[in-house]
DNA sequence: TAGTCACGCCGGAACGTTCCGGCAAGCAGT
DNA sequence: ACTGCTTGCCGGAACGTTCCGGCGTGACTA
C-alpha cells in the first residue's frame, strides 16, 4: 500500500504483459483484446497506479495544466473568486490542473509549465500581458484586450451593452422618463461600451440620459457623492443606473439624503450585482453576471481550443441574467 | 528565436561543453570554473533556454508545485481571494506553482502532481478532508482543522481569542459596562472559541456578555433580526461585537431601527474586517486578519517544511491588527 | 497450399533533466 | 618519482511514460 508509488511497470509485471500493453489498455489506444484491458484495470486499480504525471507530461510534452491570471483589483474580489472556482471545475472536467498566477507576476517561463492561459479582464495597463498573450499558448481572454499585443486566440465577452440597456428599458417601463447613468470613467472596453450605450439609448427613446462619471473603482463615499450632486443639478432626474460595483450603496445614501424613496419614486439598478446589492436597504435590482459560469465559459473555450475543436479566433458571448429587487418596485 | 525551445544539450553544444557541465553550472552544483560558469549562463540567456519542468519533475520526482485548497463559501470570498494571492506571492518566491483546487473535489491522484498542500479553513464536515490530509505530502491547514483525521504537518492560527479580548476591552474603555456578543452557532474552533472567550472576559470583568447566536453564514437581515431582538430584550446592552462578516451592517440597522446612536451610545465592532465594513455608515471598527499575510504565512511554513527547515508539528500563529472605525468613536 | 490480412502483443527508443562515479591534469608533500 | 588530493569536466544511467515498428498467430481467401 505505501511505499513507493506503483508504476507502469508494476503493473505489467503483477498482470503479465508488457508495459505498451498495460499503457494501451489503460489510455485505450492500441490494439488490447477485451479480457486483457479488463485485466490490467483490475491490476491497477488494486496496487493503487497513479500515472506519473511528470512522466506523461514530458513524453506528451503538454503539461495537462492551465494557468489563470486575475487582476489585483481591490473591488469584486469575490466576483473573481467565483470566476476562478468555475474555471477550476470545468477544468477539472477536462482532466487540466489549473495554475493561479500571481496578479502582478511575469510570464517568466511560463509557457514550459502551462498548455493554455485564461486572463480575466485584461488590462490595456498592465505590462505582462503582452509577453503573456505571446507564450505560445493558446490564450483566452475574459472580456477583450484593449492593449497593443497579439490578439487572444478566444475571447468571452459579456453584453455590455445588452445589460445596460436591459436595465435602462426596466427603469423606463416602471415609469422613469429621466434616467441617469453613474458611469465608469477611463478607456477601458467597459467604459466606453456603457457610455455610447446610454447614448444610444436616449437617442432611440427621444430623450437625455445624465451621465456622472466615477472613478473606474468606486467606493460608497465617491458613489454617494457624484450621486448626490446629480440629484441636485438636475432635479428632473427620475432613475439612476450605477456601474462600478460598490457605487450602489452610496447611491442610495444618496437618494435618501436628498429626500427621495429609492423604489416608489426613485428607481436605482446596478450594472454588477454582487453581496452588497443583495443585501442593501432596499435590496437593488442588477444585471447578474454569474461569474461562475463565466469562469466555466472561459474554460470550455481555452479547452476546446487545446482539443483542436475549435478554431483560433473564436469570440463567444456568455449571458447575462437581470435580478428584479425592491430598489425598482413601485 | 522560434522553433522548438532550447535544452540542455543545445547550450552544451553551444558552449562546447557537456550536458552536465551546463546542468551543473546553471544549477550552482557541482565543481564548475567560474570562467566556465558564466559562459554557460550567457549562452543559456541567448538561446532562451527554459529548463523544461516536466524533465525535472521527473528526475527530481517533485513537481515544483503546491495545491490550494479554499472553502466554498457565498460570503467570505474576498477574503479567501486575497488569502489566495498571499499564497501565490510567497509561493514563487520558493519557486512553487500554485494550484488551485475545485473546492468540492476529492484527492484523486492528487499526491503525484503536488508537493504540498494548503487547506484553508479545513471544515470538519468536508468528507474529501482526510485523504487530502493522508495524500503523503505535507499539509498546513490555515486554522485547525477540527476533523477526525491525521494531524497536518503544520498549522497557522489567528488568536481569535486575543483579537475577541481587544475588541472586549476596546468597547470597555468606551464606556460599555455589559456589551454583547452576536456569535456564529456551531462547533467550528473558531465559534467555540469566540463563546469561551467572551464567557472568561465576562468573569475577568465582573460582569455579564450576553450571547446571542446567528448563523455561521449571517446575512444581515438574519443579524439586523438577532440584533433586534437583542436590544429588545436586554435595553442595558451599551455595545455589540459583532463575530460572523457581514453582520454588522444587519447590527447597525437594528441599532438605527432601536433608536440608539451607533458610536456614541452604541458602539459596534465586528470580528472580521472587510469592505462592508470600511463603506459602512459609520464605518465599522473591526479586527483585520490580514488575509494576504495570513496566505503568505501558510506558503511560508509549507515552503519550510518541504525545504526540511522546520519540524512537522509546528504551529505558527499570524498577527492581527485592530482598525478603529467611527463606530466605536464617542 | 500459399498468400494476405487483422489482431494482440511486445521491445525499444525517445522526452530533458539530474546525479553519481570516474578520469585526466595539476599541484603539493614525501 | 611516487602518492594523494583537488579541480574541472564528462559519460551514462536513471526517472516513468508514450509511441512506433515489428512479429507471431490464426483466420480467411484464392
Amino acid at each position: 500500500m505505501t511505499g513507493r508509488p506503483a508504476t507502469l511497470l508494476d503493473v505489467a509485471r503483477v498482470s503479465g504483459v508488457s508495459k505498451s500493453t498495460v499503457s494501451d489498455a489503460l489510455q485505450g489506444t492500441g490494439r488490447v483484446a477485451e479480457a486483457t484491458r479488463e485485466r490490467v484495470r483490475r491490476v491497477a486499480r488494486e496496487l493503487g497506479y497513479r500515472p506519473n504525471s511528470a512522466a506523461r507530461s514530458l513524453r506528451r510534452s503538454s503539461t495537462g495544466s492551465i494557468g489563470l491570471r486575475l487582476p489585483r483589483t481591490a473591488t469584486r474580489l469575490d466576483y473573481y473568486m467565483s470566476l476562478a472556482f468555475g474555471v477550476v471545475e470545468r477544468a477539472q472536467e477536462a482532466g487540466l490542473d489549473v495554475m493561479l498566477l500571481a496578479p502582478g507576476g511575469s510570464a517568466d517561463g511560463l509557457a514550459a509549465r502551462v498548455d493554455g492561459l485564461v486572463i480575466v479582464d485584461p488590462d490595456a495597463e498592465d505590462a505582462a500581458l503582452p509577453a503573456l498573450l505571446d507564450a505560445g499558448v493558446p490564450v483566452v481572454t475574459g472580456e477583450r484586450y484593449p492593449g497593443p499585443a497579439a490578439a487572444p486566440h478566444g475571447v468571452v465577452v459579456c453584453d455590455t451593452a445588452g445589460s445596460l440597456n436591459a436595465l435602462l428599458d426596466h427603469v423606463r417601463e416602471r415609469g422613469a422618463r429621466r434616467p441617469a447613468l453613474l458611469a465608469p470613467d477611463g478607456t477601458s472596453a467597459w467604459a466606453v461600451a456603457l457610455r455610447d450605450t446610454a447614448a444610444d439609448w436616449a437617442r432611440a427613446h427621444d430623450t437625455d440620459v445624465a451621465v456622472r462619471l466615477v472613478p473606474f473603482v468606486c467606493s460608497p463615499a465617491e458613489a454617494e457623492e457624484a450621486a448626490a450632486a446629480l440629484l441636485a443639478s438636475d432635479p428632473a432626474v427620475d432613475a439612476i443606473v450605477c456601474a462600478p460595483d460598490g457605487a450602489a450603496p452610496g447611491v442610495l445614501r444618496a437618494a435618501a439624503g436628498a429626500g427621495r424613496r429609492v423604489g416608489t419614486d426613485l428607481p436605482v439598478a446596478s450594472c454588477v450585482d454582487g453581496a452588497a446589492m443583495r443585501n442593501a436597504t432596499p435590496p437593488v435590482t442588477a444585471v447578474d453576471l454569474d461569474p461562475a459560469g463565466y469562469g466555466r465559459a472561459c474554460a470550455d473555450l481555452l479547452s476546446d481550443l487545446l482539443a483542436g475543436t475549435e478554431q483560433p479566433g473564436t469570440v463567444r458571448e456568455h449571458p447575462w441574467e437581470p435580478r428584479l429587487r425592491d430598489s425598482t418596485r413601485r
